[in-house]
DNA sequence: CGGTATCCGAAAAGATACTG
DNA sequence: CAGTATCTTTTCGGATACCG
């Protein structure tokens, strides 16, 4: 917390989770490895290009990692990379404080997405 | 970690964090009560207009307090609510990841900004 | 099924000038 | 100093159609 939040490093984490969908498909590869199709279902609400352009964003970032298997139909999972390993603890950290203050933070504020 | 993530609730925090400026704010309001110019210099690269529309969504979400000063010249402070401190633990888990981990992740993507 | 290519609209964000 | 008002640019995400 002594670094000034303009050094570029101190925000990385903030840019890299500053946006919609990386967060939410960074948490959903929580659980081990998962095919796009299996990410779609238990996310609700992307859509395939989206993940798509999600993951592969990631993957760029290395956080994440593609293996594409020879098979027909195609096979496809995707997983964290070590380093995508080490954003668990901040992600589930915001879906802890999600799952405690959700309710009421809804309820107050009447969202309903 | 029960709950799908399709379940708007779980995914509360996601969506108060998922844009740029949301988090680094609520990071720079970490120490106390901060006046508009203070914020700007702390966080650097955010124009006044952006810093106040992000301070008066995080206002309305009753994240963060807007006091106003009867003075001359004009004296403004903003500070985290109750609700807005329960956000502290995973947006300071995300400053920790950064302080941790942004030096090697700048150096393997080459990133500066 | 996984992925790509377009096209499109909404929202974010930057630049600038101006008010109390 | 804090904030507003425009205007412009850009990014993001959604919809649709199509390929291997």
């Amino acid at each position: 917390m002594d670094r000034l939040l303009a050094d570029c490093r101190a925000r990385l984490g903030f840019d890299l989770l500053g946006n919609t969908w990386n967060p939410v498909v960074l948490y959903a590869l929580g659980a081990g490895p998962r095919r796009p199709g299996q990410l779609r279902a238990e996310i609700g609400g992307i859509s395939a290009k989206v993940l798509t352009e999600t993951l592969r964003r990631l993957e760029e970032y290395a956080l994440v990692e593609r293996r594409a298997y020879a098979e027909a139909p195609p096979r496809v999972e995707y997983s964290r990379t070590a380093l995508g390993r080490t954003l668990l603890e901040p992600i589930e950290a915001l879906g802890r404080w999600s799952a405690t203050y959700g309710d009421a933070f809804v309820e107050a504020q009447g969202w309903d997405d």
